[in-house]
DNA sequence: GGCCACATCCCTCTTTCGAGGGGTTGGCAA
DNA sequence: TTGCCAACCCCTCGAAAGAGGGATGTGGCC
């Protein structure tokens, strides 16, 4: 083995036991190195302009800028830029968007170190990580649903409990479109009811709460 | 100072990231020690009966037996025991089945590690451990909400969207009654209805999905 | 025994939902 | 050009939802 530069990882999690793990794990394998832990995406960002890492390690949930938002900004100032989404949910929505937002690789905290580590490798290498049970989903599920962006602003309406009628003042359409756009996301989610139509979009981390 | 025997502590976590962290914590403090790691709840009762550690760090959400179910198994045979919850999220009715499954702290897991370790050693110690924050709203949502196990029954089924005939089919009892405990709940959970009330009951740890 | 919380059942009435149809526009791609 | 689709608007109609009342039985608590 040739003893090379060693990998600069930039770190960007809001919890600290998760950064502690992260921290721990690097420091097993020779050739990495930790340069910078962020604590959220507006920092993530910041970090990632100031020190250049060679990969950074990113949560997808966090306050202020969510991963998918920091690794969008990020992906459009530097699209060599490799970033590793890490998380705990595997709402398909959510892989979807951290792909588009320009991760290479995404990885659920479940994973243990082995198989955490050749992700890293990976990454920083420039190439793709998926793991195959996601991706083979990914695939399948993206004949059906896809929600339209404004279909999407409306379930976030529906999650708050407001009634057509609000909804349709809140985003400046008729109650009649409302309706509309309804009748599609139940039959898209292939659901009963607006209120199984929010829980379902949760569970596949189409909208959030809060 | 004088030297006494470490802290033994037993950590239940399903993250490998989050379990690292821990560990890595509890290394930069001498006078403790991990002794045992659980990945979910069944596991962490199982290691507590055989190591009898003298401090549980357990997390609240884990497959197959959650962390108040643990709490709650290990607490009825040893009423001794000493469960730090740690947890992500900060629903009230999680804290508050936390504290009565026999948990003598709660901590989230966005605190640093000079949060956390100050809650270890009280928690070890036999103290208890709040954080100020959550026991005043504690206390001052006891007053309010506190729903009815029925009510909460109702809800579960609300979330999986079916219609008030059908949950009254589901839990045998006649569609007026199943609008009565509704009104109850739109009452307490103070909502405009049915899809709010599931929101704000997932965002209270009052129901989960899946 | 009185009080209260819980759970159950019953009825009325207005509003809202959700399913079913009808349509126009603008953009984009084959 | 033709087609497709998102987004918008319109109308009807039966079935739910939710607010308002009232009522009964049970069990604990002081």
């Amino acid at each position: 083995m040739k003893p090379t530069s060693p990998i600069r990882i930039l770190i960007a999690d809001d919890h600290f036991v998760v950064r502690m793990g992260l921290l721990a794990l690097v420091k097993t394998e020779p050739d990495m190195e930790v340069i910078g832990e962020a604590s959220d995406g507006t920092q993530a960002v910041e970090m990632y302009e100031r020190l250049q890492p060679d990969l950074v390690l990113m949560d997808l949930r966090m306050p202020r800028k969510d991963g998918i938002a920091a690794t969008a900004e990020i992906h459009a100032k530097h699209p060599q830029a490799r970033v590793l989404m890490l998380t705990t949910y595997d709402g398909d929505t959510d892989i979807h968007r951290a792909i588009s937002a320009g991760a290479r690789g995404y990885v659920l905290k479940q994973s243990t170190g082995d198989e955490l580590i050749p992700a890293l490798r990976a990454v920083a290498a420039g190439e793709k990580w998926i793991p195959k049970e996601i991706s083979s989903r990914l695939a399948s599920r993206k004949l059906f649903d896809e929600l339209t962006p404004r279909e999407v602003q409306v379930l976030e309406q529906l999650a708050k409990g407001l009634a057509n009628k609000e909804i349709a003042d809140v985003l400046k359409i008729t109650e009649y479109t409302v309706k509309d756009h309804l009748k599609n996301i139940l039959g898209k989610l292939q659901v009963a009811d607006r209120t199984e139509a929010v829980t379902v979009a949760l569970q596949r981390g189409i909208i959030r709460l809060h």
